[in-house]
DNA sequence: TTCTCTAAGATTGTCGACAATTAATGACTA
DNA sequence: TAGTCATTAATTGTCGACAATCTTAGAGAA
């Protein structure tokens, strides 16, 4: 049976399938942010009844990635910089704590794990330069890894489930690439060697500091974007 | 019309209805902890079809009250010492994060109107002593107020509907009361004033000692019925 | 023209019934 | 007696239809 890549809960019904599907249109963009959702029209498209297509719009909310409101219906959930700012607070607060977690809870074969990708991507890294491949799967593998080294179920599952897809939306549809990819590359040297060492501290540190360097990436593009815009309508 | 005490969102359809009757059935233990949920005979109890039934169970499931298993069904989350930890963990560096926040944040008003409750807190404290008052409305009214004190809707909300729910539910249940009440008291006092002077970083970490504390109160009682618990065993 | 109100249309919320899956019962074998 | 398998019962997942609500279009009045 196929499973979640990101929950690793398998995928049996009909509406965890409409789910994972949805979630990835969503991330990806082919439903475009902001959009409104018709209940009759999406459960044609996925061949389903209303009724399970909105058991998925549940979970999809409950991941941030829709909006409901009572007798009016959902809406895809619209990339602000505001927004931005505020998931990152989160982000950073959960992720610093898991990191400090990770540090004593993490195994020791899992840290050799852990360093054996980051030479990996360190490899890829070299080969396509600037491409957005260590952004997306390599960078977001590394930190799925530390969440789950911090061994807190709650944490993890808030984390994986929660947040996480919210910030991929944001990182895939703003088209994170450029020159942080060789910079992030130390910076989760530097917190996996903290996170060896067992120095809890130091690693939630360095952490918040990575996903603060991360958010004014992302930040910029919104930047570049509005001052576009406002040229345009000149 | 209605509205939810704790999200402040109005209660419009039926599934809000028995989302919020079942939230406080489920937190007051009136619906048993880790007891399995029959889906009919709670629609029945309820005078709803099982469809709006699951509607609600849906969301309690995104604020962690209750656990689904695919074709298997809903258990009410179980109570544990092992839990608590890790809700508690997360817990903490959320709410020390708008701790932190709300000290740059809040409006000198809503500071002020905060003291005012304080003050109101000490005079129901005085009369009541050692009652459970306190620790329930008074203090969770106490957080909410800075938690939404922080401006951010995305922490606002994962705190508000998800996570609080759960930490009433385990203080509810364990039953809180005692000699923490005063203190707590100058623990409140002591963080209102870091952020009346904007002081986020002393603000954040008041808060998550002061959060700390309280873990420990929890787990005391935990420990204390397990202790009863191998008495009786033997 | 602009605003308000009404009526039609479309969308969401809710229901009861059927299909698919799981759990429970009991017969059968070693 | 203990264990395994098949059958039955109960529970969950899914469906299509109806009811309640909101949105839109258009007529009429100021």
């Amino acid at each position: 049976m196929t499973q979640d890549a990101f929950s690793k809960t398998p995928i049996t019904t009909a509406s965890d399938q409409v789910f994972v599907d949805m979630r990835r249109e969503i991330v990806e963009g082919t439903i475009e942010q902001g959009s409104k959702i018709s209940e009759p029209e999406l459960a044609k498209r996925y061949g389903v009844s209303r009724a399970t297509l909105r058991e998925a719009l549940n979970r999809l909310e409950s991941c941030y990635l829709v909006e409901r409101k009572a007798n009016v219906g959902c809406r895809v959930v619209a990339l602000t910089a505001e927004r931005l700012i505020e998931v990152y607070e989160v982000r950073s607060a959960l992720e610093g704590l898991a990191c400090r977690l990770a540090a004593d809870n993490m195994a020791a074969d899992e840290v050799q794990s852990l360093k054996q990708l980051l030479n990996q991507h360190l490899q890829t890294q070299r080969v396509k330069e600037g491409e957005s491949y260590y952004q997306e799967a390599g960078d977001l593998d590394f930190h799925y890894r530390i969440i789950k080294g911090s061994k807190n179920d709650h944490l993890i599952h808030l984390l994986s489930n929660g947040l996480y897809q919210l910030i991929r939306m944001y990182r895939v549809q703003m088209g994170m690439v450029g020159p942080r990819v060789s910079k992030a590359f130390d910076e989760h040297l530097a917190i996996i060697n903290a996170i060896e060492s067992h120095d809890g501290e130091l690693a939630e540190l360095l952490m918040k500091r990575h996903i603060s360097a991360s958010q004014a990436n992302v930040q910029n593009k919104f930047d570049l974007l509005a001052a576009q815009k406002s040229a345009v309508n000149k």
